[in-house]
DNA sequence: TGATTTTACTACGACAGACGTACTACTACA
DNA sequence: TGTAGTAGTACGTCTGTCGTAGTAAAATCA
């Protein structure tokens, strides 16, 4: 299980990269991270939901209203053309935070 | 120049990694990161100083004066068994950490 | 000799992101 | 009818980072 701390800096681009695709929503999202990650990471819901807001308020994605669902109303989100750039230096910014961390790191 | 946010869970395992072979001080460890970085990672006073008091008191580090100074008086840090083991557990983290981040990052 | 720069640190308050807890609301199914 | 799963919201707290400012002593330079 990792620290939130750790991958405190990428949890926006971890929802932006899952919207690459298409659509999705909260708890979709959720659980793709969850498994993906194979149950070494799993965001908070309000951790999650938080993040949404940030994102939308930043321009980074936009939300509506779905129709079907298995419980509460779902709303959707999707990614913008600035959200799609904003994940692309993120991207680039990972391989230069790797490359100065590991600087300071001792392999095992 | 990488985002603080992205390097903050790493901020104290840096600091214990200038510590492991011998003890050191606030403005030494600030210039080794600026240097062993590329100019890439330059930590603030503020959050290297406040990171020390972490350390010191969670027990992973321990202070002691200095008595050779080029202005005001250092205060040295020595890193302790619980730091060192501390440090080996970062590494470890860190190699999970990396795993889960890339499956969400496009190599470009 | 006096002024400025560099070294080395401290104090204090603000802010953002993550999180704990609790709650709402709707569906499916036994 | 009630329990589990789905889906999200509200609210307050905590931690780490950072901006700003200030202290203090040695080194350097004019």
């Amino acid at each position: 299980m990792i620290s939130s701390d750790v991958i405190r800096g990428y949890n926006d681009t971890i929802i932006l990269y899952l919207l690459l695709e298409e659509p999705s929503y909260g708890y979709e999202i959720s659980k793709q991270i969850r498994t993906l990650s194979d149950e070494m990471y799993i965001i908070k819901e309000t951790t999650l939901y938080s993040a949404f807001s940030r994102l939308e308020t930043n321009g980074y994605i936009e939300s509506f209203y779905g129709d079907e669902t298995n419980g509460k109303r779902r709303t959707y989100y999707r990614i913008t053309s600035a959200g799609r750039k904003y994940y692309e230096e993120k991207c680039n910014e990972w391989e230069i935070t790797k490359q100065v961390v590991e600087k300071f790191i001792k392999q095992s």
